[in-house]
DNA sequence: TTATTAAGTTAGAATTAATCAAAATTAATA
DNA sequence: TATTAATTTTGATTAATTCTAACTTAATAA
């Protein structure tokens, strides 16, 4: 947890928890989910804070907001380079680790200076796929 | 026109308006700004008939649904397999026609069955970039 | 220690995108 | 031209996220 610190940040419970909660966490959760499980143990906080925090450690590149879900954002605290498959059904979304070839032909990206890239798979998930 | 009577749809002048103002549209619109545009010349489109309208069409497949930015869905009229670059600050999104090979080593995806692939570029756009 | 204070938290209101329900309208057809 | 199922409309509703302003606290330095 001395990782907050060095991010210049002050170390709070609420920060604390959040971390907690999302270390090693190959969920994805949604803020919603973040906030039920760290309400658990801490029934104060509140909702700003998640976002909040969520907000900070983004900016600090201490987790990746992903956007495959269009109906709520995702955290996900690996910040290594990987992809994600989601299931079109349940909304899970789980890692896909594999190493593709995402460089653009110069002429193609109009001008776009690019900061980061990542495939996203549509899919179901064997759970959901037993029940058809 | 006649796409939309071969999809088993009725063909309403709102729809005609909506997939007029799709048809080789390259910016990607979010739902407002089809609504802002059908508006201008059927004042008395509603909301719910543009997302009434985009619904059905993605469920045909005559449209894509996007989920590359976070705060908004967007349409694209280009149902051809590519992929795409948002710009981070003026959230314009751009094609990008490239032919990447996205196959997944079998052990990779935990059972998912995958219907759909597509990477996301994020980026700075020329215009953005130019403003620094 | 204690005092100071900028950073962080909180509750609740506000905003925004998207969905829903029910009544009114209309395209397709026979 | 009448019938009717599909579609549109309005307005309410839901859900995710952001905002505001008052309150609290972690970090620091005397
Ligand atoms: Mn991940
Ligand atoms: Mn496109
Ligand atoms: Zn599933
Ligand atoms: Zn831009």
């Amino acid at each position: 947890m001395q990782r907050i610190r060095n991010m210049g940040l002050r170390l709070t419970p609420q920060r604390i928890a959040i971390l907690e909660y999302l270390d090693g966490n190959v969920n994805h959760p949604s803020a919603e989910e973040i906030y039920n499980a760290v309400a658990k143990k801490y029934p104060t906080i509140s909702f700003a804070t998640v976002y909040n925090t969520l907000e900070t450690l983004k900016r600090k590149k201490g987790i990746l907001e992903l956007t495959i879900d269009p109906r709520r954002r995702r955290y996900d605290p690996n910040t290594e380079p990987h992809h994600h498959i989601i299931c079109v059904q349940c909304r899970k979304v789980a890692d896909v680790h594999a190493d593709f070839d995402l460089r653009l032909p110069e002429s193609n990206v109009e001008g776009f200076k690019v900061l980061s890239k990542q495939v996203e798979f549509y899919g179901i998930c064997p759970e959901c796929d037993n029940q058809n």
